[in-house]
DNA sequence: TTAGGGTTAG
């Protein structure tokens, strides 16, 4: 960028203009560099200068500190430098902004604060305010705002009617929350005013739907999306296809990744992960290897998602052997066994009574280097406990310890129950009374105080 | 120059 800048300089007749300095600003912010853009900005307020920054510019900079996580400085930029060193008062582009970055640290009351702010100061709402707030209040989870906003902003804003950004924010939060009957009906009175859905609101339909176990509605909104003249892609056959795994509909998901084959869709890793877990846990390990075998001559490398499916599915039906054979065979594929599949591998075997097997396994993480986290812990000390094994189990608390790994409410679970039995009840507090083991002190008094 | 979505293992 620094380069073409140079040789533009150099050549007379192609003089750099506003443009071209906002181009440059818009560059240096999306690519992370905003101190760059700042000094730029400061090169064109120079007495000096003959290219000014004009509100487009400033508001680039303004959304490069916000996106860039300096909203106070955003703010400071704002108030203190737009109007009065650069001419410039902010407008609604400014605003929005502002408001999408506070929305999105979760001080909703400030951006409830700038509206009032534009409200007073003359600076329009147009409908990407309404969907910044609207889409702020759904992360924050207050999906019940953020629909009241809504109707309260739609009479009275002039831009406030809402688009297919504003029904698919709202639609998608309901879905999500399990408020199915809100959202059909927010998606029908979109449709009831003659707007037909974009893709991106079929999609979260299809996902909310799905999520909500909704499988019937979600397919008829896919048959709807393809009527409509949109495709399907991978993804969506994926959602439907683990929403009938989940629902143990398995005719149905193969039913499905045949019809993506036919529509000419290739099942991605990620198909044949979630087609391996449903058979998996409805038992049936022939579909298992005849899909493995269809994956593998499908040129579908499995990855570490699908040894982890494999691993558990086995331990889950009592085939430990099977399963650490799996573990053993991922040397060979050259994909290494992460945390996940050692902690399953661990938790099976410290159930069925061999804490030694699983304390082996621990040890080759170590060698491995696979982190062990609160899940490998928890479980060697249910084993433990299990076994009353109490040596073992404080030479895995000093190990916490020292790994910095915090204890969570199953770790004070399995101690609180098993240490003050066996007269450890000391230990048990030098344990929880660590510096940095300020969460779980919380966590014992509210249970002792309970 | 600012706003919306979706998949797989413990």
């Amino acid at each position: 960028m620094a380069r073409i800048y140079a040789l533009m300089q150099g050549c007379a007749s192609v003089r750099p203009d506003v443009v071209t300095y906002g181009i440059l600003v818009n560059g240096l912010c999306k690519a992370g560099r905003v101190g760059d853009a700042l000094r730029v900005l400061d090169g064109m307020s120079r007495q000096d200068s003959d290219i000014r920054p004009d509100v487009v510019t400033l508001n680039t900079v303004v959304d490069g500190l916000c996106k860039s996580g300096r909203v106070q400085e955003a703010l400071a930029f704002v108030e203190q430098r737009m109007s009065s060193v650069h001419g410039c008062p902010p407008n609604t582009v400014t605003y929005n902004c502002l408001i999408d970055a506070f929305c999105r640290v979760g001080n909703i009351s400030m951006a409830y604060e700038l509206v009032e702010k534009m409200e007073n100061e003359g600076v329009p709402q147009n409908i990407v305010t309404l969907n910044t707030i609207v889409g702020g209040l759904c992360r924050a989870g207050r999906t019940g705002a953020a629909l009241e906003f809504f109707r309260e902003k739609r009479t009275v804003w002039p831009e406030g009617k809402g688009n297919a950004v504003t029904y698919s924010t709202l639609v998608g939060a309901l879905l999500h929350t399990n408020n199915v009957g809100m959202a059909m009906e927010l998606f029908h009175e979109k449709m009831s005013e003659g707007h037909s859905p974009d893709a991106i609101m079929y999609f979260t339909m299809i996902s909310g739907l799905t999520q909500a176990g909704r499988l019937e509605d979600a397919c008829s909104m896919a048959s709807s999306m393809k009527e409509a003249g949109f495709k399907l892609d991978t993804k969506a056959y994926n959602i439907l296809i683990a929403g009938f795994c989940r629902k143990k509909r398995l005719h149905e998901a193969y039913e499905l990744l045949q019809e993506m084959k036919e529509v000419g869709l290739r099942p991605d890793v990620c198909t044949y992960n979630t087609l391996l877990s449903g058979s998996c846990k409805a038992g049936d390990f022939a579909a298992v290897d005849e899909l493995l075998g269809k994956m593998i001559d499908d040129g579908c490398q499995p990855s570490v998602i699908t040894f982890g499916t494999l691993v558990h599915g086995y331990c889950k039906v009592g085939k430990i052997d099977e399963a650490l054979r799996i573990l053993r065979s991922m040397d060979e594929s050259g994909i290494h066994p992460n945390n996940v599949i050692y902690n399953t591998l661990i938790d099976f075997l410290c159930k069925r009574g061999d804490v030694d097997l699983a304390i082996e396994l621990f040890d080759e993480m170590k060698e491995k280097s696979v982190p062990a986290n609160v899940t490998t812990f928890n479980a060697l000390l249910k084993g433990l406990r299990d076994k009353n094994m109490p040596e073992k189990a404080f030479e895995l608390m000093d190990q916490m310890r020292e790994e910095r790994c915090f204890p969570d409410y199953v770790t004070v679970d399995v101690l609180m129950e098993w240490l003050p039995v066996i007269g450890e009840t000391d230990r048990l507090k030098r344990f929880m009374q660590q510096g940095e083991h300020t969460a779980s002190k919380r966590i014992v008094s509210d249970r002792t105080s309970a």
